[in-house]
RNA sequence: GGAAUCUUAGCUCAGCUGGGAGAGCAUCUGCCUUACAAGCAGAGGGUCAUAGGUUCGAGCCCUAUAACUUCCACCA
């Protein structure tokens, strides 16, 4: 209460004091503590080359507001923050980097590369950290990890060793994605595909003659996309049962320009309707392709380097770029008249989705997990609701992608990453997998091994995280009380690539889910409804904004308007409402504060708690609402509606409390004279604004922080307050009706005088006409709201309208109608209009309540609680339009 | 080719289990009312994509159609 607060809110300095403050006293740390439950979050981990980006901000702040959440219901909040190595997103920044300096890869050498790495990680790991700190996270950062740590990486070989034993890792020669430019293979999740402009190619191959040699006149064709793979066809193939064939099963066609005779072979794999009915069959670059070829034991013919220029296996073409060769080999075919025709075609073109690369499916060794046996517990736990997925329609993807997974390519040609931990004898060539490196070959006797030059895929250390980062695997106290997660939040973007590796590992290695529950938020797109990039330039950068408006504004912005699941756009006016939000907060913080310390001047006491007498309607009424929205806010909370929760403080925080109740209760702060009064407003103000303030703490931790500390000193933070909940004895059935009452009224008395260019400054007599004394009663207990929120110099109760002049203007609600004559400027005939219109509104809502009403099927189908709410405004409406029509016999 | 989401006020979007259409911004009209002009008081503006259906009752459920977006698969 000493502290003076600006009269606009600045943010700046502030909120690095407060968070400075938060971590000295330890207050987002958690430890095992078994009287309390646990409620855990583990951070999806940035990249250690990132930035923060509004995907970052917005899933943090998702992750912020649940755990502040629960962490002042009075769990055990753990929020397990953490960064990944990101393996080849990593290596290509760093690649760049050397190649400014003019070196290679290569000739630097893994070693002093990956020393480069690590020097990479020490400059860059830390800055999204600082990043994600200044939006207000409050993770645990004494238990920081990274996907490369000692314990992950021990996690990682673990798993790799185990799996293998199981028989769930193999290592095989299989069709993968090579990515030419990265010179790495990739996973499935990992291609991109893009729609190109392309042709299609006619071409012939000519059919071979009993004797041997290649026909004149007899010829086969077909159409590719792609001719340069033909250097590595093995077979053509046709349908069994397309009947313009069927004589030339068990013939053979010659293979031009590598003048190679290849058999014709039949499968249903090709599409009779398709082209000419005729497929080439290149096993060695193409997926579909090398499954025909497995069924008809075609030779293999791998024609192509890893940067995708053709190797020696292609003939004169050796050393050619891909497109260069295509280029050539098209001319040569067309200058040997088999050429037929080209079309243009547009198709989909798989790309690496990190450099956009065209991928080229390739036939190599790699580590593979075997999916079919490890998917179906993951499968399950999201089927019988074990897991559960919000909003709910994710599970159709989830399922799509259980449903049709393949083998998880994860070995990787690259450097930074986890190794793979196996060991090949230098003599006999044998495989051991293992944690460490072998004395002796089992097989030989041998004591030198190699290991894999390759590392993993940077999902398989990050499908670990939300164990290996409690300790696994060790079975550590922490992993027993924390562990599996409550909820995990993240992009829609990524659940294949991230959230069902994590789901089939939490089963494997723990033999349990690693959440209970995942939040999905959607892409942040900018005021037009694109992507932010950086090709576009169109990102805007969360810290700019944190810096012009405040962090909360940015979070409130984040969070409002907006569905789980559901992309958003960003633009500076939604900030500026937020903005302005925190501005009225701190308003009125300041101006309950100012009024508190002026009352403390006065009678030198402080604020006492009242006794329940002493509370007027109003205050009981503001106290009603607050409690009702606690159970409100706490209720979508629990069902992480997250955007509804906050819009319910905001609407209570603006309009009830600030634009009704501190008005209303203004002529009582202003008369000290009744101290009992104004000491039951101004504890009611303050007992309101503390309890909206948590309610808004998740959502804007620094301002209400602030507020919180300067209005009162009994608890140290709000982040480690009680969080408010629905008591009964908080509950006022009748106040709230009251003070709606009022309240229904006075905005009536003010739409009228708008409406009638009533100048503010003109006060007029409002006389309040009713038959029931209770409405009576309730005007009068509320008189002074009239003379300081509806322009009344004096309020008068009657039982009739007598004395009231003839040309008083006349409010209708119901259960009353207030007059307010204002003589001279008075036009009746407008009158008329206006009570005309107010009739036509009634009869409507009659005709409809009438129409429900007087339906047999609606009485006696219909909920009970539903009938007799529509016979209340039955009752309300006809008296209403008695009123009205009286008023308007007397006016014509 | 398959699937999903979505179509609500001029713009951007909320609308939880079906029971009288909401917010912010924008527009218009008044207000320098001693917390806040980043404010206050009011106003206008919507056959909730279209067509059927279920229901006493549909923005919400079902079917079809159209458009947008996205995901998956990829036919050479």
């Amino acid at each position: 209460m000493s502290k003076e607060l600006a009269k606009t809110y600045d943010p700046k300095g502030l909120e690095d004091r407060l968070y400075q403050k938060w971590i000295d006293n330890k207050y987002f740390h958690a430890e095992v503590d078994h009287s309390k439950t646990p409620f855990t979050i583990v951070i999806p981990p940035p990249n250690i080359t990132g930035q923060l980006h509004m995907g970052h901000a917005l899933d943090n702040t998702m992750q912020d507001i649940l755990i502040r959440f629960k962490r002042m219901q009075g769990y055990n909040a753990l929020w397990q923050p953490g960064t990944d190595h990101a393996s080849i997103a990593t290596e290509v920044k760093i690649i760049e980097k050397l190649k400014e300096e003019g070196i290679d890869k290569h000739d630097l050498g893994r070693e002093k590369f990956l020393e480069r790495a690590w020097e990479w990680k020490k400059e860059y790991g830390g800055r999204i950290i600082s990043q994600l700190k200044k939006l207000g996270s409050s993770c645990d950062w004494d238990r920081e990890r990274f996907t490369m740590d000692e314990g992950c990486n021990r996690a990682v070989t673990e798993v790799f060793v185990k799996m293998h034993e199981k028989g769930y890792i193999y290592k095989g020669a299989r069709m993968i994605n090579w990515c030419p430019v990265c010179n790495t293979s990739i996973s499935d999740a990992e291609v991109e595909y893009q729609e190109q402009a392309g042709h299609f190619w006619h071409i012939k191959y000519p059919i071979m003659n009993e004797d041997g040699t290649p026909s004149d006149t007899d010829f086969l064709t077909f159409a590719t996309t792609r001719p340069e793979t033909m250097l590595g066809d093995t077979a053509v193939a046709i349908h069994p049962e397309d009947e313009r064939y069927q004589h030339l099963i068990g013939k053979k066609v010659m293979l031009p320009l590598m003048n190679r005779v290849i058999p014709i072979v039949t499968d249903t794999y090709v599409d009779r309707e398709f082209g000419t009915g005729v497929v080439k069959i290149t096993p060695a670059h193409d997926p579909n392709d090398f499954e025909v070829g497995k069924r008809h034991d075609l030779l293999i013919i791998n024609v192509m380097n890893d940067d995708a220029t053709i190797n020696e296996n292609g003939g004169k073409y050796a050393g050619m770029d891909r497109y260069e060769a295509r280029k050539q080999i098209v001319e040569e075919l067309d200058s040997m008249g088999l050429l037929v025709k080209i079309e243009d075609h547009t198709h989909n073109v798989g790309t690496h989705d990190r450099c956009k690369t065209t991928i080229e499916p390739l036939v190599k060794e790699q580590w593979f997990v075997k999916m079919d046996e490890l998917i179906k517990p993951a499968r399950e736990a999201v089927k019988n609701g074990e897991i559960k997925l919000i909003p709910e329609r994710m599970e159709k993807n989830y399922f799509n992608w259980t449903d049709n997974i393949r083998d998880w390519c994860i070995s990787r040609q690259l450097w930074w990453g986890h190794r793979i931990p196996a060991y090949y004898c230098d003599k006999c060539k044998e495989v051991v997998v293992a944690k460490e490196e072998p004395a002796v070959c089992p097989k030989c006797g041998c004591t030198h091994f190699t290991q894999d030059p390759d590392t993993l895929d940077t999902w398989f250390s990050s499908a670990l995280w939300p164990f290996e980062t409690l300790g696994w695997p060790e079975m550590t106290e922490d992993l027993k009380y924390f562990y599996p997660t409550d909820v995990l939040v993240t992009g829609y973007d990524i659940i294949f690539f991230w959230v069902i590796r994590m789901i089939f590992s939490g089963f494997e290695q723990m033999g349990e889910k690693p959440f209970k529950t995942v939040l999905f938020h959607g892409l942040v797109r900018d005021s037009q409804g694109r992507k932010m990039s950086k090709s576009l330039g169109n990102g805007i950068d969360p810290l700019e904004i944190i810096d012009q408006y405040g962090a909360d504004a940015l979070r409130l912005t984040l969070i409002t308007g907006n569905a789980p699941g559901n992309d958003m756009r960003f633009y500076y006016e939604r900030v500026e409402n937020s903005r302005n939000f925190a501005n009225k907060v701190w308003n009125a913080s300041r101006f309950i504060m100012m009024n508190m310390e002026q009352a403390l001047e006065k009678s030198g006491k402080g604020i006492n708690t009242p006794a329940a007498t002493e509370l007027e309607p109003v205050d009981k009424w503001i106290l009603s609402k607050l409690n009702t929205l606690a159970k409100d806010v706490t209720d979508n909370m629990e069902h992480f509606e997250l955007g509804i929760a906050v819009q319910k403080v905001y609407d209570f925080i603006w309009d009830e409390f600030c634009d009704w109740y501190i008005e209303m209760v203004k002529p009582r702060l202003y008369n000290s004279d009744d101290a009992v009064s104004q000491n039951a407003a101004l504890w009611t103000l303050k007992t309101v604004l503390i309890d909206a303030l948590k309610m808004l703490h998740p959502y804007m931790p620094f301002i209400t922080e602030e507020i919180f500390c300067t209005l009162q000193s009994e608890e140290e933070s709000i982040m480690i307050s009680k969080w408010p909940v629905f008591t009964q004895e908080r509950s006022f059935v009748k106040e709230e009706k009251d003070i709606e009452t009022i309240k229904e009224a006075v905005r009536g008395i003010r739409n009228v005088r708008t409406e009638m260019n009533v100048a503010p400054s003109r006060k007029a007599s409002v006389y309040v006409v009713s038959e029931e004394q209770a409405i009576l009663d309730t005007f009068t207990e509320g008189k002074l709201f009239f003379a300081s929120l509806a322009y009344a110099n004096e309020v008068i109760m009657q039982k009739d309208k007598t004395g009231i002049a003839q040309d008083a203007v006349s409010v209708v609600i119901p259960g009353a109608t207030l007059y307010i004559p204002f003589a001279e400027l008075v036009d009746i005939s407008a009158e008329i209009d206006r009570l005309t219109k107010e009739q036509k509104r009634l009869e409507g809502e009659l005709a409809r309540v009438n129409g429900m009403l007087s339906n047999e099927r609606f009485i006696s189908k219909a909920p009970e609680a539903k009938i007799a709410e529509e016979k209340e405004k039955l009752a309300k409406y006809t008296q209403m339009m008695e009123q009205v029509t009286t008023r308007l016999a007397q006016l014509k």
